[in-house]
DNA sequence: ATGGTCGGTGTCCGA
C-alpha cells in the first residue's frame, strides 16, 4: 500500500497535477491538504475517474480543506474540530484490516513567534497541544494507525535550510519543534520518511513561492511528515519526497510525500 | 536587502 501526502494549495486549480501525480506515485491513498473548495463543488468525477472511487472531504470556502482519496474502501469516515473551531483541517477513515489513516492540516501559526502577540501562532501551539491530549486518550497497544498531512512544523536540524537562521522563524522555534515532539510521544508515532531517509541527511517538502531560485538555492523546509504506529513498523519499506512536482508548471508551493507500507 | 509570490476572492487575507 503507497500512502501519499500533498498539500495542494487548491484542488481545482491542480485537478490535472493530481492525475499526474497519480499516475507517477501510484498512490493507492492520496490525502490532500488545502483544498480550498466547499464539499459541494469538490471534483469528485475527474478524481473518480482516476481510479480513487473512494474518497472523504471535507472543504471550506478559501480557506483549509482536506481530503482522502482512496483506492481501497473505508469502513468509517470521520472528521473532528480542533480549537472549538470548523476550520476544516482533520478528516481520518478506517480501512477494511482496521487501519486508520489520519489527516491533518496543522495551523501555519502567522508570522510572529509570539502567542501573547499573535493569536494564530497561540491557535497553532493550542492545536498541537490537543492533539497529543487526543491521542494519549487513544493509545491502544497494536493499533495500525497512520497520520500524514501538512503538520508546519519541521522538527528537525536537518528538515531546514539552515537550523541557526530559523530558530526564531515560525516552523522551527523550539516551542513548536517541543510541542510537536510531545505529540509525537503521545501516539506514540514513528517518523516513517525519517526511518527511511537518515535523519542526517537534509529533507525538505516546502519551498517559497517568493523565491523562485529555489532548486539552486534550495532554502525549503521539511513541513510535511507521515507518521505510523509500531505495528505497521515492519511493514514500511519505502519513502520518498518527489521533490520534482514542486517544478511542475503552476505548481504548490509543498512537494508531496509518499511511503510504502507492505503486507 | 526586512522585500519577495501565490490562490481565492475581492479592492484584502492567509500562506
Amino acid at each position: 500500500m503507497r500512502i501519499l501526502t500533498w498539500n495542494i494549495n487548491s484542488v481545482r486549480l491542480r485537478i490535472d497535477h493530481v492525475r499526474r501525480l497519480a499516475e507517477r506515485s501510484d498512490a493507492d491513498i492520496i490525502c490532500l491538504q488545502e483544498t480550498k473548495v466547499v464539499d459541494e463543488l469538490f471534483p469528485h468525477e475527474a478524481i473518480h475517474e482516476m481510479g480513487y472511487v473512494h474518497r472523504a472531504v471535507r472543504g471550506m470556502k478559501s480557506y483549509n480543506g482536506v481530503a482522502i482519496l482512496s483506492r481501497l474502501p473505508f469502513k468509517e469516515v470521520a472528521t473532528k474540530d480542533w480549537c472549538r473551531r470548523k476550520d476544516c483541517r482533520h478528516i481520518y477513515v478506517t480501512l477494511e484490516d482496521g487501519t486508520e489513516v489520519h489527516n491533518f492540516y496543522i495551523p501555519a501559526g502567522g508570522d510572529e513567534p509570539d502567542p501573547e502577540s499573535n493569536d494564530k501562532f497561540a491557535h497553532k501551539l493550542a492545536f498541537i497541544k490537543s492533539m497529543a491530549r487526543w491521542w494519549r486518550g487513544r493509545q491502544e497497544s497494536g493499533a495500525r494507525r497512520v497520520i500524514v498531512g501538512d503538520f508546519n512544523v519541521a522538527p528537525l536540524e536537518t528538515d531546514v535550510w539552515s537550523h541557526k537562521q530559523l530558530l526564531k522563524i515560525v516552523s522551527h522555534t523550539p516551542v513548536e519543534v517541543d510541542l510537536l515532539g510531545a505529540m509525537q510521544k503521545s501516539g506514540p508515532w514513528i517518523d516513517a520518511v525519517r526511518e527511511i531517509i537518515p535523519p542526517a541527511e537534509q529533507l525538505y517538502s516546502w519551498w517559497s513561492y517568493r523565491n523562485k531560485a529555489w532548486p539552486g538555492s534550495d532554502k525549503g523546509r521539511r513541513l510535511d511528515h507521515i507518521w505510523i504506529t509500531e505495528a505497521l513498523r515492519p511493514h514500511l519499506t519505502g519513502a520518498e519526497v518527489l521533490r520534482d512536482v514542486r517544478g511542475w508548471e503552476k505548481p504548490s508551493d509543498h512537494a508531496p510525500v509518499l511511503i510504502t507500507l507492505n503486507g
